[in-house]
DNA sequence: TCCATACTAGACTATTCAGTCAACAAAATG
DNA sequence: CATTTTGTTGACTGAATAGTCTAGTATGGA
């Protein structure tokens, strides 16, 4: 009943873009309303904070990526692949990134809870929370090449955590040297690290 | 010549500890003068810009940090304690900057690197510099314990370069997590990394 | 001693910030 | 068509922002 909009979706993707291509801290709340063609009172018409609707992007991202997510990690798709799939995934998106904005962003949910962990309680939860739903992809995966044989690791759950990790942390360097560049180190990192053979 | 003060190390140190226990972005020229009980006709007489002010705070930073880092990674010492004892040094300071601020900060360079690469080009290449300078003594540490057969690597420098993306990776994962327990993988990963054996 | 130099003080500007508010407009539903 | 709900508008507030400027003060060296 009432009035319809799109304005709320609008202003999740000004808000993600914007804090995504520079910080959370340098974005303010006029720039996303003019990014997103929405008055200042429609702004707080949906949202009551800036911080509310930084927490509502992230959510709305994840359930934006979950698709492409679960294909990459269907069960469908040998183990391997699909880790392999992963990390080709993960360069091509920050690839993307670099064309659109001229810059590596790294990731979104690593980039504000960096930003804000020692600020903002419900952000740097939120950004734990959905980093965590990332690790359930991987240990899926790690537990079904260790299944098949592929690998041998003694814990499958801190395997997928030094995984992520290093996917972490080499984005974060390819933001740092503003090169993607960097990212052909993943794959053969990631595989180091979970004891399979290294292809040359 | 001249009147003389200690106003300049002052703002460095005032600086370096606000940036580093929340972010560039939510610190301001008047929190930072008035931690470092310094008026804003000095800080300007020293530094012409809050950027000035924050490379030079990081450069100050490194300075302070090179004696420890020295001595952990002295070719005295085996290389492989080398690196036991720099994973070791990484959790103290971190567990002390805990007990400081009531939160896991982070690596200050990774932290100024990631809020700042897509916006400010300066000090994106001094984070750049700084994580690039710590290499050099894992590089060092991981060739001599090639050279003494305690690992094997087919690439010392790609090596180096793996085992500090995933330091950062790491400890980054603690900072959103608040949790300084996190590190205790530290040591482990980068065993596995190196291919070295994984004491239980 | 005295002066050039290095530092300090703090008021001031102009801008930007997050958030408020009250009047208004559209549209879904009865 | 009327009512109620939902969304829109943009001016407004008060606080905070980076940086400027001018008048002053201390001090090392000649």
């Amino acid at each position: 009943m009432g009035r319809t909009s799109d304005a709320r979706e609008r202003l999740l993707d000004a808000a993600l873009d914007l804090i995504w291509s520079s910080s959370y801290g340098s974005v303010s709340v006029d720039d996303i309303c003019s990014q997103a063609g929405v008055k200042k009172g429609s702004f707080y018409h949906f949202f009551p904070s800036k911080a509310d609707l930084a927490l509502a992007a992230y959510e709305a991202h994840w359930e934006q990526k979950r698709p492409l997510l679960d294909a990459i990690f269907s069960p469908q798709v040998p183990p391997m692949e699909r880790l392999s799939r992963w990390c080709q995934s993960v360069r091509e998106s920050q690839q993307v990134l670099f064309e659109k904005f001229g810059h590596v962003c790294g990731c979104p949910y690593a980039n504000v809870g960096a930003e804000l962990a020692t600020q903002d309680d419900r952000i740097r939860c939120k950004s734990e929370e959905l980093l965590n739903r990332g690790l359930r992809y991987l240990e899926s995966a790690i537990a079904d090449a260790q299944r098949e044989g592929s690998i041998h690791v003694a814990d499958v759950p801190a395997a997928a955590r030094a995984v992520g990790t290093c996917l972490m942390g080499l984005v974060f360097r390819s933001k740092v040297q503003n090169d993607v560049g960097v990212l052909r180190e993943l794959e053969p990192t990631v595989l180091q690290l979970l004891g399979a053979a290294v292809p040359a």
